[in-house]
DNA sequence: TCATTTCGCTTGCAATATGCAAGTTAGACT
DNA sequence: AGTCTAACTTGCATATTGCAAGCGAAATGA
């Protein structure tokens, strides 16, 4: 497990995680702009630790140029269970400003949360799995 | 959850609780030799922090005044099923030194997992639940 | 075509956090 | 009384982070 926590034991690594496999973020932009205030070095440097770590990948964008798409890998959606069960944690124990009954309710259908997670990874389903559950300082979720 | 990400956001947080959550450890001695090599002033400042964060909580040693307890909080042994699934993830996708096997096992026994895990910490059962997996660099489990 | 904007970064620098070694205090132990 | 041990704290060098600005390539607009 220590391990493990070298990749991602930091404040950013398991957000861009998120953002990846359920905000439906892609771009450098959209990371940038998520309303976390990462610096742009940091999330820069993030990805990169990400990419040489078999979590994300990248592929230019077809229809514009400039941009490169990043996407979780197999390795990266596995983290899946993982960021649900924190997610659940943080509903029950801080004031995330996330609807506590919406995520209760996840955390009674585990399964088919993370299959529907899954299959919209494998589908490349563009649509965000959950919504940014803003609270006024934007950190919640 | 970046609010969860402020509290153990870090290398150390989170090793600390799974200490605490499956391998018996109870004094600061214990964490500061346990092979990991975080610093003594880290250590007692991650102490103070996830006490401050409610996820431990501190007894003074009945037999030896010198010695404190820390334990997890309810709110801290909540996080069991995060540390699994981290555990799992793991097992799976790096080279931990953890046989594969047992956590595979583990995998497909999780709320029994759970349960065993919140009965020793609720009865206070001071056997550690997991050994320390160790390799040679002593960084796995 | 050529200026302007956008995207994905990189650079410089100040502030903060970390790691290491040594020191301190209160409570055992002999 | 003297030594030892547990749990820290302190000082200081190094590493990481945050902030603002800049940069090159690709797109967009006139």
């Amino acid at each position: 497990m220590s391990i493990s926590l070298e990749i991602f034991g930091d404040r950013w690594s398991l957000l861009i995680i998120r953002d990846l496999m359920v905000r439906g973020y892609r771009t450098f932009k959209e990371f940038e702009q998520s309303g976390e205030g990462i610096a742009t070095n940091i999330l820069a440097d993030r990805l990169k630790k990400l990419k040489a770590a078999g979590i994300i990948a990248t592929e230019k964008s077809k229809s514009d140029g400039r941009k490169l798409n990043y996407r979780l890998t197999e390795k990266g959606i596995d983290l899946a269970p993982v960021l649900l069960e924190l997610l659940i944690w943080g509903a029950r124990h801080e004031d995330t400003g996330a609807p506590c009954a919406a995520i209760e309710k996840m955390a009674s259908n585990r399964e088919a949360v993370l299959a529907e997670v899954r299959r919209r990874w494998q589908e490349r389903d563009p649509r965000p799995f959950l919504p940014k559950f803003g609270t006024s300082n934007g950190r919640a979720g």
